[in-house]
DNA sequence: TTGTAGGCGTTATCAG
DNA sequence: CTGATAACGCCTACAA
């Protein structure tokens, strides 16, 4: 490979005019400029972004670390991520999770040894060793999704808690009085557990009993959204509606229902969250709690590169709760006692 | 940051052994290893993957090149790419294209210049001076999706005319007459094109006229199928069935129907393209030409690696034609025929 | 405006 | 088994 060296030789000026018309084409007079140029043609000159890193100490590579792509959430806000990214030359090294966590701590570490110049982090712990490490070193991060314990970190997310409460609220205002949640296990996803918790809130509010045997904590996939629901439906008293603490499992779950032969909404309610893009395209159009997902990725990553601009600024600009918004579609429907047989 | 030197001096030995713990730990003495080990954790030290592809010129990283990663087809290859090179200690740069031709020159540019070691590559144009710049250098590569006109270029992919031809068959046994089409842009996507091939062999098989005002070409999104919809439905003489190029612009169409009362399949049959994840939970569940898009991403990044190890391989090898399927389900119905005013 | 030379953090070769 | 040292390709003072 032809190098800035073979380059300032057929050119015959030195490695600096030619390192100096790569960065800097104005501090050079047009004629060597137009030199070096021809000179890069002829032997098909490649820049070298490696060798850059290692002189500037800049790759301009950012990291982003997410449960797993095939979740349209998670595609959307890397999207948001790349756009911006890639607005300021930079580019991204993608890396999933699966949502285990000595996969985020192993890859975090991977990540920075590539010298990414800082981490779009979706964290299954944010109060965890990979954020502490993250912070210890002073090393530019910004959480999204996940709500940061530490008040210096910076992130972008959504209430989850109010989510899971203005989900829940909704199946109450239908007379729902058995709602049953299907939830990402809890030591996956902080996420799932603060929904959780604002799905509990909103029952205590209302004055119904919580009852653990209507929360089932799963793992990600659209089977075990499923498989939740028989071991829901097969209980002695049954819910009559479902919040569930992603779409993907909502689907599942919807799937599982109609197996069983179980109308939506007629027999069931089902509420997801995140709000992907199919949602409003399955049968029944799935309500659920939307999450501004691109602009999630683009804010976190507008806010990374400020952090990166050493500018201090105030922790408050980078602390931001974007508004979930609940999208009512036709997966519920009041619920209306039937006739007790006696 | 601590280096590699920081870490020696500490340890009191030579760069070349801290190396050698790191690269060979087996020709280095327990002893002496023990002691590089403790040095590195006493001083934080974090591995410079960047010095490292600088002196070896292996970056241990991979290009992913797609049109969007916001379509479930391209996450899940990308998930088999990922996969795939994580297993062999890669990295992945990922970037997205738009289907726009320059944003991909440019990108694929971009990509060797961060001294990529290999590329896998979603072209819009397999005949293009990109994937022939990449051979006339010996880049390393392999194309998924779109295959290559040039013989020796490596690929994984469907036979996308068969893909057109099967779904038309299917739009034809069931007495459809008037068969619509729509279709990514042309020039935006070589895929698109060759199912419309496939398409217009299956109108020529069963004698039916090809007519040109029933194929729309569009951009990529739900809206523009959506669009699409109208216009086709303008028409004097509409059609009665719709084959679309991939799935998201047959969801589209599907919202489109549905908007204007038309009741898919009874007054509409729809077929679509790629099979994600998410069409067998739409309304009415969509029929697709399936793609095994995870294997393809995997299958092609084995196919790289092989390429990387230099050790020569049949061509033969190199050039992978996975089966599409035909997923039948209940977007699709018999045509009756309308009884005609007099 | 242009050139010289040292440095970025590793690896690898060659001695010891 | 360990150490010294020259690359790797580029950037950036500092000089000229």
């Amino acid at each position: 490979m032809a190098t800035i060296f073979d380059v300032a030789r057929r050119a015959d000026v030195s490695v600096a005019t030619v390192s100096r018309v790569i960065n800097h084409p104005g501090k050079v007079t047009e004629k060597t400029r137009q030199k070096v140029n021809t000179a890069m043609e002829a032997c098909g000159y490649v820049y070298n972004a490696l060798a850059m890193g290692l002189s500037t100490k800049r790759s301009r590579t950012i990291g982003i670390v997410i449960p797993n792509i095939i979740n349209p959430i998670f595609s959307e806000s890397t999207r948001g991520i790349q756009d911006y990214a890639s607005e300021k030359g930079y580019h991204v090294i993608l890396v999933n999770t699966d949502y285990l966590y000595e996969k985020e701590k192993r890859l975090v570490n991977l990540l920075r040894e590539k010298q990414v110049e800082g981490l779009v982090l979706t964290t299954n712990k944010p109060g965890g060793e990979v954020v502490h490490g993250l912070i210890k070193d002073e090393f530019p991060f910004v959480l999204i999704y996940s709500h940061p314990k530490h008040p210096g970190v910076a992130f972008v997310g959504v209430d989850n808690i109010q989510g899971g409460f203005r989900a829940t609220e909704l199946l109450i205002s239908l007379k729902h009085r058995r709602i049953g949640m299907i939830a990402l296990d809890f030591s996956l996803s902080d996420r799932s557990y603060q929904r959780w918790l604002g799905y509990r809130r909103s029952l205590k509010k209302n004055g119904l009993p919580y009852d653990p045997g209507l929360v089932v904590q799963t793992e990600y996939a659209f089977e075990k959204g499923e498989k939740a629901v028989e071991l829901l439906m097969g209980l002695p008293h049954p819910p009559t509606a479902i919040f569930c603490s992603n779409d993907i499992l909502a689907l599942g779950a919807m799937k599982g229902f109609k197996e069983i032969g179980k109308r939506i909404p007629e027999e069931i309610s089902i509420v997801g969250f995140d709000d992907i893009a199919f949602s409003k395209f399955v049968a029944p159009p799935l309500t659920s709690i939307h999450q501004p997902a691109y602009e999630m990725g683009w804010k976190a990553t507008e806010i990374l590169f400020e952090l990166l601009s050493k500018i201090p600024v105030q922790a408050s600009r980078h602390r931001i709760l974007l508004d979930t918004e609940l999208a009512v579609r036709q997966s519920c429907a009041p619920f209306f006692k039937k006739k007790v047989k006696n």
